[in-house]
Formats: structure tokens, C-alpha cells, sequence
DNA sequence: CACCGCGTTCGCACTATGTGCGAAACGGCT
DNA sequence: AGCCGTTTCGCACATAGTGCGAACGCGGTG
């Protein structure tokens, strides 16, 4: 045993290579060559062609003719088509999101939950009611100060709750913030009784959040819809922005078993 | 040496099996077991559970909390992202398309060159004027048979031309097809010196296209914008669609570059 | 033409690296 | 308790992976 852990131990140091230059080629906007990628590495030659002949015959990686330059290929572009597929962001969701934006003049959000991260499948939004803050379409971390992070706690037990809060400190993002385990425990369960989590200044000043769980054809929870409105707005509205949530769950999820 | 190639011998079995684990994984829409994976692949548990612990690690792979499934995790959406980045359908290039179509009143394209590949980066179509054929947006085999295929076999010399027969047998798609090598070289040196490319029903009986080549700063041709019509209708409007397709080319050429 | 510089392949010797097997620790469920 | 299935651990073996240096191929250059 070299280095890496002291015990345990798991980690393919091959493995580890190919991924590693998976990455390293798609940070680089016009691929790299056999020997910048050995050299950042910190490889030998005839290590890196191999591994770079492994990931071309998969056709992971590709190269122009003529170019000594390694590109991502066509299988990544299959593994991301795949993920996208699975994000559920088809057509008829999208209609659901857009119905909803429509109806409340808010930002509509799909969110999918994917293990300790949330993956924002689709945002539903116009020139009148723009999406808000930094949030776009991709994965991002969980956060318990966020309405669908806060309902993707709730689907979890207390094991699982606790599992997250050991990976991610709660932080506190605004004054609002909530950083006590036992005031989000209490909080969570609300949410599970409501069967809605809310989010108001908690994660971005001046706004607020509203979201209803989208459920699998077995009932577990694989996401949420949501929108965000002004935070001022808010108490005013919360009425008819939680039906319009609720209903917009609803018909997602049906429209994921159908 | 166990088995694989009897000589030469590239491909490094752990980063094979990695990888094998992605695609198995991104096929399956609600994610693997690691038992599962095992049987598969015909591996022993414990090898199993450190190829996944690796590809989770690097978060290629994620699991919902209580489920034992593998799902595909944040990093392959990134490198999904990436390569989307490296494909160039930026807004302002989608611009570009939009006013060809609307300008000659058929659907356009942008493809890029990768490899032996040709991904279609974007289409801009229209319920009036729609795609055609089963051409999608993402990567297909590329094709002497098509407008921007022999546009990215004229970007090639003699040497890459003959590279890229040697694997894609010229096939004949309809009675149109070229199928002799010589007269495709012919046809090569043509497209060359007019930097245009012309498919008339080559490809798809009824259609025919026409393709102009875009390049990067550095003068390589990297991709080619092409619009589709009806083939009756080709001659008579051929001289208004190359001057358009010539335009939007140099357009995207332009918008790269800045 | 002989001489580089660069990218790529080859051969080889060494042992670290990856492997399978079996056992054991978990965790849920009845 | 007992009985799943899942996951971790430990160990012994040799395969699979590694680095090094040399050879090959090629395009450009004085």
C-alpha cells in the first residue's frame, strides 16, 4: 500500500486515472494532448496512451484527424442525454411547470433529488417573472435553506437526516437561516405533516419559496415543484401559491407514472 | 496475459470495467444495484463495491438515501455540460440559425465536426418548415452522404479520407449514393475549391441540402451550417440557398472567434 | 540527405495494484 | 432470536498495471 488511505482503502487507482482525465478534457475548451494530460497527471508516457487508448476504443474521448488534441466524445454525450432523461424534464412536465408559472406569475421549478444533491431539471420562467438568484438548470448541493432541499430532508429518516448534516455543516446563508438540529428536526416534521416545506429569506434575502414533493409510481419522493415569489408577497398569497404547488406536484407525478 | 488482444494489448481492464459501469448505470432509468452490476459484468462482490465506491467517490455515481441503487451523479452531468459548452450552440449562435431559417424558409443546422463523428450541436426548425428525417440533435456517424459529412471529409487530406473509409465502408443509402471511392475524391477536391457542399437526395430520397463550412480562429474547419429543402425545389432556389448558407457560416465563424 | 523534435508504440522487468474468496459486521424484517 | 441481503474486512496470490528506455514514424529544416 503507497499512500491514499491508511486503511480501507478503496479507490482504483486506474480508475481513478480515466475519471480524472474525463475531467481534465472537459475543462479544457479545445481538448488536451497525450502529453499534457500525462504531464498534469504527473504520468508516465506509455501509461497515459494506454489509458488514453481505453477511453478513445469506448469512444469516451475522440480526436480530430490530423489534431493530436483529445476531445470528450460521443459516449459522454450519450451518459448526459441519459442523466437529462432521467431528470424527467420531459415535454409534458414542462407544460405542468408552465401552467403553473402562468397561474401564479411566478418562476415554476422541477427539481429532482439525486443522492446528497438536487438537480434543478427545469425552470419555468418569462421576461415579466425572471428566474431569481444565481439558480440554473444543473446540479447543485443540497441545502436545508432552500424549500425543495428542505423537503428532500423530510423524505429521509432521522439516520438519514443525521448522514447529511455530517457531510454538510448547516451554514448559515442569511439571518433567517436555520443552523439548530433540533429546530430543523422540529421543522422537518411539519413538512411531513404538511406534506409542503416553505423557505422564506432563509436562502436569498427578500425572497421566499414554496414546494410540494413529486412522488414515484412506489410513493417515494424523487423531487419537488416549487416557485418563488417576493418574500413581501408572501403572506398575502400563501394560499393560492401552495394549491398551485400541490396541484402542480400532483399532475408532474402522474404524469411520470403514466 | 489472460485474454483480450493477443498482442499490443491496450485497454487497462479496471478502467474498462469503470466505464462499462457508467453506461450500464446511464441505460438503466432507475439505476443498479451493486448485485445487480456484479452479475453483470461477472465480477466478484468485493471488486464490485470498490469500482463503485471509486466512481462514487468522484461522484460519477450517487445514491439515494435508503436506496441501493446507483444513479448517475452531478459529475457526468458536468461533463455533459461541458461538452455541450464545446459544441458551440451558444444563444448567439442560435441567433445565426434562427434568421437563416426564417430567411430561406427551411429548417437549419449546425454540426459540428468530432472524430469520426458528427454531433448536430442545434436545429432551428418551425411547425411551418420542421426537421426532417430522423436527424436529432446530439451525435450520429458521420456519412458521405450528407452535405456536412463530405464537408468534414473535404477538411481532411488524402491520408484522413482514406483513415475514415477504412472503418465506414461507403455504403449506399439510395440509388444516389456515391459509392466509388474515386468519384467521391473527385467530388472532395470540388467541395474544396467552392467551399460549399451539395447532397441531392444522397441521403434521404425527396431532400437535398446544402452545407458551408465553419471555421475556428485558427482556420480549421471545425463544424458546418446546412439547410434542407425539397429536392424538386433545389435548383431553382440553389443559388439564394448557397449565399445564405455561406452567410450564416461566416457568421458563426465570426461569433466563435469573438 | 542527415538531422532534429515530437508523437506514438514496443519490450521488458518489477512489484505495487487489483483481484477473488471467504468470513464477518451491519441492518431490516418476521 | 433467527434469517435475509448488503456492505466491509482480511488475506494470499499473481495478474494487471506500471515506469523506463529504446525504437519507430513522420514532418520540417538547415
Amino acid at each position: 500500500m503507497s499512500a491514499e488511505e491508511r486503511h480501507g482503502g478503496a479507490g482504483i487507482q486506474s480508475a481513478e486515472r480515466v475519471l480524472r482525465i474525463l475531467e481534465l478534457v472537459g475543462a479544457a475548451p479545445t481538448g488536451l494532448t497525450a502529453a499534457e494530460i500525462a504531464q498534469r497527471l504527473g504520468l508516465g508516457q506509455s501509461t497515459t496512451y494506454r489509458l488514453l487508448a481505453t477511453l478513445h476504443r469506448q469512444d469516451y474521448l475522440a480526436r480530430q484527424s490530423g489534431e493530436h488534441r483529445y476531445i470528450l466524445g460521443r459516449t459522454v454525450d450519450q451518459l448526459g442525454r441519459a442523466l437529462q432523461y432521467q431528470l424527467v424534464a420531459t415535454d409534458p412536465v414542462r407544460q405542468v411547470l408552465r401552467a403553473m408559472h402562468d397561474a401564479v406569475g411566478a418562476p415554476a421549478y422541477l427539481t429532482v433529488f439525486r443522492g446528497d444533491d438536487i438537480a434543478v431539471a427545469h425552470i419555468e420562467d418569462s421576461a415579466a417573472h425572471p428566474r431569481i438568484g444565481q439558480l440554473h438548470v444543473g446540479f447543485s448541493e443540497a441545502s436545508h435553506t432552500t424549500a425543495f432541499g428542505k423537503l428532500m430532508l423530510a423524505s429521509r429518516d432521522d439516520a438519514g437526516v443525521a448522514r447529511f448534516l455530517e457531510r454538510h455543516s448547516p451554514a448559515r446563508l442569511t439571518a433567517s437561516s436555520i443552523t439548530d438540529a433540533a429546530t430543523l428536526h422540529d421543522q422537518l416534521d411539519e413538512i411531513r405533516a404538511q406534506q409542503v416545506a416553505v423557505e422564506i429569506e432563509e436562502y436569498l434575502p427578500k425572497l421566499a419559496c414554496i414546494a410540494a414533493p413529486v412522488r414515484s409510481a412506489a410513493g417515494r419522493t424523487v423531487g419537488a415543484v416549487s416557485v418563488s415569489v417576493q418574500a413581501k408577497d408572501f403572506a398575502a398569497r400563501s394560499a393560492h401559491l401552495e394549491r398551485a404547488v400541490r396541484r402542480g406536484a400532483w399532475q408532474v407525478s402522474a404524469r411520470l407514472s403514466g
